[in-house]
DNA sequence: TTGTAAGCGTTATCAT
DNA sequence: ATGATAACGCTTACAA
């Protein structure tokens, strides 16, 4: 009890495989307090043990547990991040540059996949079962389940999603400027019979697919002289396809049709081409939004709105810094536009 | 010292924000290691304390610290999953059953996401950092790095790469069978000109891309009297696509195209198409291997290997389990079959 | 059924 | 420069 053997190996033989501090400090015949200075830039030690320590330490395989320095120092250094299937199927390039993003501010990543939009339930006590030094979330919240983070102190950053709530912050691509760059420019070429195909159509007020179809109206409106007609389908490329499909068969060919996401726009495509047999552009225009990599290959080269991933995942780490450094600054929602790709689609 | 008070709240302020389960205790009016209980499945607690404990801890908004509790019963309950960026933004589907696999199995997932297959030393010391339950690898490791977690009891799961070391275990597509099986498609076609496009030429010999082409050309071999020359890209559409230009720039078409993955597959059928006006399977017929999501779109309709990626998720979560409980166990290398999907590019 | 106390592996605050 | 020692928030004997 009052020597210096480690506790947690009575004898010889280890409990636990992998080494402690105090194993290290056992082998190298110092206290474990000096092991943990070691490891810790810009300490009072000298040199000589750092370096001696250090070695008997790679020796053993040991580096601090970073669960246990998380508990004593209340930084978990991880983040949480949840993002639906869809997103991480459809646009794994997001969940990419979050990652490295992170990465870059020595962050680990605690990455939650939820079946849908509205399925965070099932994993929010995972999210809060972690002392998470931030969130960023992907998908929508609602004011309770924000308020069980906020009361912990964990920063949320929203991404893409336009939540407002005290404590939590956002970034968000321009949804209806970028619509709007989309509108004038079918309007310019001429299009005066344009389809959109919506989100869901019970899709919330707030929600992305909602805010450009809003914004791509109220551009075109303020245009004039279209003739607007609006379908909704799901998100996806079966949803787009499908909706074009039950939509062309007993209506009139649109001159353009505009689609709030890429994957919707890239079915849409399919549609007119494999079963229509209708050429893109030259039957009909179509536009997307978010720019995919599929996007940009030439079996489709959709004209769309590319949403500028790399610097809105730096900017959503940066938030989640900022707040955790100081947690009551004003409310940030940062907006960064959309640029339109023109490609031969529209 | 002698009281109840909690400790980490000396006075009427809060230093942290997320209650512990002291707070719960005290505002209970039970001992700490009483509100433990009440978060523990069959435990000795009376029905009435635990509903007014649990009540108690709800209004306080507290949840166990899996840190906290991580650090007494040596169990994280997290794995680690290293990947490509590559396989994250080709494969996302890969990313996502891993995540569902270790959902079903309640552990989190820490995800690290490496630059190449080769800078895996990047993310190292994060994922020695934590006292993971397990790691699942979709990168190449060498003998050094797999020792680190050896030697921390660390179990680790091969995905998709072929390594044999002690203590770890490994879950394959069987590349050679599926391979083969395309080898027998194409050649009962009547293709006898075969061109081969394989990984790096620097691939390493147990690399999947190696083994791949190595199953096709063999079962080729087999089958005989067919014509066969290989070129070597990388892993991605560009190459494809690059590496199929340069290559038929000074040499006849083949009868068919055996890709050693979807992606360069797609660029081999792109630059056929829309540089080289080939039509296929009219002038040539394409291969891949993986099945990715594209390859079933009307725009490619690639006929190639299936991976049947979740149930590879749910064994990779399996024999992770399995370690855990029996560290002993010897090493298992689970392979799973690919399932070839006929389609028209071949 | 409940309370007391030890210990998980760290960092941080004192002494020395 | 280094060593004791007290937390961090839990789980788990052991006592009562």
């Amino acid at each position: 009890m009052a020597t210096k053997e480690p506790k947690n190996q009575p004898d010889g033989e280890k409990r636990y495989a992998r080494a402690s501090s105090y194993d290290v400090a056992h082998a190298a015949g110092v206290a474990q307090s000096t092991v943990s200075r070691c490891f810790k830039e810009d300490s009072n030690i000298s040199e000589s043990t750092r370096a001696r320590v250090l070695k008997i330490a790679a020796e053993l395989g040991y580096t601090p547990n970073s669960l246990a320095r998380s508990l004593i120092t209340q930084r978990s250094n991880m983040v949480g991040v949840i993002c639906s299937e869809f997103t991480l199927c459809n646009n794994p390039e997001l969940v990419n540059a979050i990652s490295s993003a992170l990465k870059q501010a020595n962050i680990s990543m605690l990455l939650m996949i939820v079946e849908n939009e509205s399925a965070i339930e099932t994993t929010l006590p995972e999210a809060l079962a972690y002392p998470l030094d931030g969130l960023i979330s992907c998908v929508f919240m609602d004011e309770e389940q924000i308020q069980l983070f906020v009361k912990r102190r964990v920063p949320i950053v929203f991404f893409n999603r336009n939540i407002r709530s005290k404590g939590t912050d956002c970034i968000l691509t321009d949804q209806a400027e970028g619509s709007a760059q989309m509108a004038s420019r079918l309007h310019a070429a001429g299009h005066r019979r344009i389809l959109c195909v919506g989100g869901p159509i019970d899709a919330p007020e707030d929600s992305v697919s909602r805010a450009r179809l809003k914004g791509f109206i109220e551009a075109i409106d303020k245009l004039g002289g279209v003739d607007i007609t609006c379908i909704h389908a799901g998100y996806t490329y079966e949803n787009g396809r499908d909706q074009f499909l039950s939509y062309f068969a007993d209506s009139a060919l649109p001159e353009a049709i505009f689609c709030v996401n890429d994957q919707l726009a890239l079915g849409v495509m399919d549609a007119c081409r494999y079963t229509c047999n209708l050429s893109i552009p030259d039957a009909v225009s179509v536009a997307g939004f978010d720019n995919v990599s599929d996007a940009g290959r030439p079996v489709y080269n959709l004209t769309t709105i590319h949403q500028q991933i790399v610097p809105m995942a730096t900017r959503a780490v940066d938030l989640i810094l900022r707040r955790i450094a100081q947690p009551e600054l004003p409310e940030e929602t940062v907006t960064i536009r959309g640029i339109l790709i023109a490609r031969t689609s529209a």
